[in-house]
RNA sequence: GCCGCGUUGGUCAAGGGGUUAAGACGCCUCCCUUUCACGGAGGAGUCACGGGUUCGAAUCCCGUACGUGGUACCA
């Protein structure tokens, strides 16, 4: 058996989101399981859509994602190029090929007269026509008008376009990796135009040839391709013969809380769609709305937990594991657990593995990133090794990087406000002595560590007859502010002597106006 | 409209003729902790509907409903 040889065909037309990136995945993990190759080709056949910056960003998610290819675009390889665009002058000898054979015709029909036909055609019963067989004699192509008819509008110049022909009642069927057998009647499909008027290839010639060409061998992409399937069937079996036609896996689509997952969803019900922030739609969405999608990399996911959840979203290994690296998915991926029907995603279930994972992975791994959003917020980090043991401290309490902030910016800042509410009923002379007394006996310690410091607080406490819960509760409000994080007295070692008391002289200042 | 594909708790899902129909997320209760988490113990909640086939159907067949995708010189 050949190598296996897989590929992901995005276009590049703007953000990449997360259908396009378990696509990705799924490609991957099968060529990686398999001992295969990864390419990654770009369709750019639609100049109308051209959008600078949209190709280089997909690499950047892949690269973050770590599912880089073997051959693209960026790091060529032996069927380059990789870009449709570039390979324009390949597709129109196979055009030409299909109509030798009887398989495709030239059309000159106009977009006014197309839009004509719609109108013409159009009924109760049948309101969205085709140019299919059963209009097609009655449209202006070289199977109604004379050879020499169509040579004359062809030496002239006339822009048009080549069709497939589709035959009448013939039963396309084939065997998807995913969905076992789907058949189509072949009346039902329309002419689907194959070269478009510029000299570009749609998307059915351009995948039929460049997968040919490219020697793919199994080709994944979204189910919305599946009604398109037997076009590019009947192109193979014309052009290079079934045999040696890939096999087919037609991807359960991903769905938002209304519909198949669109980009809009992101910022209608406020979680990420992006991989990475599409610049571009940002901008976009300021100037209009002001409003603006982050990617699940800027909402402060981990690239090993977006893979993860994305692996989880339609596949399973039928056991109970859920967590996954990367390396254990492509030992256990099998393209035969892939679901048929689509799966809604699910942020809160995203936001768990993003938790799991934060907790799983050394601090290590991410510190910099931490580190960063620190700097963001104007809160310097001079020491990395004690950031470290810091986050270490916290991150089983922080479900996305961006907790982190929250979660231990008190270890390098007093508190700005005090939750007042749980501790105005317990607040009252004998507290207040008991904290003032506390400075004094704190200011004694020359050997700062836990011990001393819990051991202190709890014998005062039980010297004054305050029970000593209470007391920690509001020892807690004092030094951050709020009812959150680790253990009182291992914040107050971490800060320091001179920083727990002088909190503590704050909070009686501020307390007393309760 | 037509064509394709789907349908197990709110969500992800296991299970593919005989099960008390797993598990996870979320939600609720309790324990731990006078914080928040983590961890632990419980709880509520499901086979779209109707016909078959069968001793027996969530599982097989046929309908219906619903959802979803396509129906472009977009991918």
């Amino acid at each position: 058996m050949s190598k296996v040889r897989v590929r992901f065909a995005p276009s590049p037309t703007g953000g990449l989101h997360i259908g396009g990136v378990r696509t990705v995945l799924y490609n991957y993990l099968f060529a990686k399981k398999n001992g295969g190759d990864f390419i990654v080709r770009i369709e750019d056949t639609d100049q109308t859509r051209f959008v600078p910056g949209a190709e280089q960003y997909i690499f950047d998610c892949l690269k973050w994602c770590g599912l880089m290819p073997n051959e693209s675009t960026i790091n060529g390889g032996p069927h380059a190029p990789y870009r449709q665009s570039e390979r324009k002058h390949l597709y129109k000898q196979y055009a030409e090929q299909l109509i030798k054979d009887g398989f495709a015709y030239y059309a000159f029909d106009t977009p006014n007269e197309l839009e004509q036909m719609r109108i013409d055609f159009k009924t109760v019963d049948n309101p969205l026509p085709q140019y299919d067989g059963k209009v097609r004699m009655q449209m202006r192509n070289s199977l109604t008008l004379s050879a020499d008819e169509v040579k004359k509008i062809l030496d002239e110049n006339t822009r048009h376009v080549v069709r497939i022909k589709m035959p009448a009642e013939e039963t396309i069927s084939f065997t998807d990796m995913i969905h076992d057998e789907v058949s189509f009647n072949s009346s039902l499909v329309d002419d689907k135009v194959l070269l478009k008027a510029d000299g570009m290839p749609t998307y059915h010639l351009a995948v039929v040839v460049d997968d040919f060409l490219m020697e793919i061998t199994h080709a994944f992409r979204g189910e919305e391709w599946l009604s398109s399937a037997p076009v590019h069937i009947l192109l193979w079996k014309y052009l290079f013969g079934l045999e040696h036609m890939p096999q087919w896996a037609h991807l359960p689509l991903i769905m938002g809380p209304s519909g198949k997952l669109s980009k809009r969803d992101g910022v209608k019900y406020g979680f990420p769609v992006f991989a990475i922030n599409w610049p571009q739609t940002t901008a976009e969405k300021n100037l209009k709305t002001n409003e603006f999608t982050d990617g699940f990399k800027e909402k402060g996911f981990l690239p090993e937990a977006f893979i993860n959840l994305l692996a989880l979203l339609g596949w399973n290994d039928g056991t109970e594991q859920e967590i996954y690296s990367i390396e254990e998915l492509i030992e256990n991926f099998s393209i035969e657990r892939v679901h048929t029907a689509g799966a809604k995603f699910d942020y809160e279930k995203a936001k768990w593995f993003n938790h799991e994972w934060i907790k799983k992975l050394p601090v290590s791994n991410y510190q910099q990133r931490v580190k960063e959003l620190f700097v963001s917020k104007n809160v310097k980090i001079n020491d990395d090794a004690h950031f470290k043991k810091i986050l270490d401290l916290v991150k089983e309490r922080c479900v996305l990087l961006t907790d982190f902030f929250d979660q231990a910016v008190f270890f390098y800042q007093p508190p700005i406000v005090y939750d007042e509410e749980s501790i105005k009923s317990k607040w009252d002379d004998a507290k207040h002595d008991f904290f003032k007394e506390l400075t004094s006996k704190y200011n004694g310690i020359s050997d700062w560590n836990l011990n001393l410091i819990e051991g202190e607080f709890k014998a005062l406490a039980t010297e004054k007859n305050i029970k000593i819960g209470e007391l920690q509760m509001i020892f807690r409000i004092i030094l951050v502010g709020s009812k959150i994080g680790p253990g009182v007295f291992v914040i107050a070692e971490y800060i320091g002597n001179t920083e727990t008391i002088s909190r503590i002289d704050n909070a009686l200042i501020n307390f007393s106006l309760f």
